[in-house]
DNA sequence: TGTGTTCCATACGGTTGCGTATGGAGTTGT
DNA sequence: ACAACTCCATACGCAACCGTATGGAACACA
């Protein structure tokens, strides 16, 4: 309150700009990550942030427009960006899957997010259908790479699906503070989906 | 408002008694699983219950006792329940296990809730506990089941937490609308998990 | 030095929900 | 009938947020 000057000025020194859409951003992600979407909420984002509510009603026309950033947001990150690393590491689909496995399981942010947006698409109709685009594109990323690995299409289907759930699980329990699945026991899934079509097809 | 003598005389045939816990905790329930924690409110459920929160106050302390006795009930019914019930189908563990997921899978209103659980327990700590123990207790069960089965009780462990994980996948689905997945897919899950351990045990 | 634009502070009205205090209508026992 | 007990209604005070309205400080530019 002594001098209101230098708002700006030092604020940031690479970016003297002052605060932006992406700073808002960032900052609801992180309170997505750790409370969930009842968390992110303008005044306490502000106060976090250092500026009152003036700010925020300046850069987004309400609460649900910061909402719904973070949802293109997130699509984005979560499947083009994803796909592409995995892409790139590799020619073979079996080290790729392996590669999809590893890198979902071991970025750390990751789960905290996805599974509050998971949360979020079970109480909200926007977030759900992101939730069930994203979800289709990925799972048939997994079934395609099987399906380049040899897997059966008949199969390939069914494991595609079940290798799909146990990330999602994984992403749950990561969320909640449960400990990570071991990378033996994501080996161990791999070698299951990988393996030849079992025995008997129809058991009934 | 005509005449308030009749409020209990015919509330419910059966039971004229007039509301106690049981009927908020089913409330409480109703919607857990439909708006998450944070749709659990106070005076949102007396109206729903049409009473006011005067009702509320007497048979609970505050809104966090009535969370604390939404996760006792959980407790209680997502482990011993379950695991009593698919314990009286069969002794064959192949069988067991199938009804096991065939039943964690089938019931309609499970997904939601324990979906609404795990939200809930990436943000509470109170919640996150009783997640951690449920998890270790079935996760377990399944594991003993697997043995029984026959499996190697070295990959046992591996595959039981992969079961798990789809299980925990396959709530958060459901719970945002998203398709049940077949009884196919299960049935394959289940080939892989019950078949011979892998060829190479070790591929690096 | 004026003028416009960008970005934020301040202040306000309104809603929703929590918890408490208190009284009162029914019911039960005697 | 009277007292005691059970269960709920009513009415407050309080806090957290949302969204709006409005002014002002800094900066650019001519």
């Amino acid at each position: 309150m002594t001098s209101r000057t230098q708002r700006n000025t030092k604020a940031k020194r690479e970016a003297p700009k002052s605060l932006d859409r992406a700073a808002w951003l960032m900052a609801a992600w992180r309170a997505l990550a750790r409370s969930g979407v009842e968390g992110v909420r303008v005044e306490p984002l502000a106060s976090e942030l250092g500026v009152t509510k003036g700010s925020f009603y300046w850069h987004f026309a309400d609460r649900a427009a910061l909402l719904d950033a973070l949802l293109e947001d997130w699509e984005r990150r979560a499947t083009a960006a994803v796909i592409d690393r995995v892409d790139a590491t590799s020619e073979d689909p079996r080290v790729r899957l392996r590669e999809l496995v590893h890198f979902t399981t071991s970025v750390s942010e990751a789960p905290d997010a996805e599974h509050a947006i998971r949360a979020w698409g079970a109480v909200d109709g926007a977030a759900r259908k992101k939730l069930d685009r994203v979800d289709a594109r990925r799972e048939a990323y997994v079934r395609a790479l099987l399906i380049a690995a040899g897997v059966d299409e008949g199969v390939a289907s069914f494991r595609a699906h079940v290798v799909y759930l146990a990330l999602i699980g994984e992403y749950a329990r990561v969320a909640h503070g449960g400990a990570r699945t071991s990378l033996d026991a994501w080996e161990e899934l791999l070698r299951m989906t990988l393996g030849p079509s079992s025995p008997r097809a129809s058991s009934a």
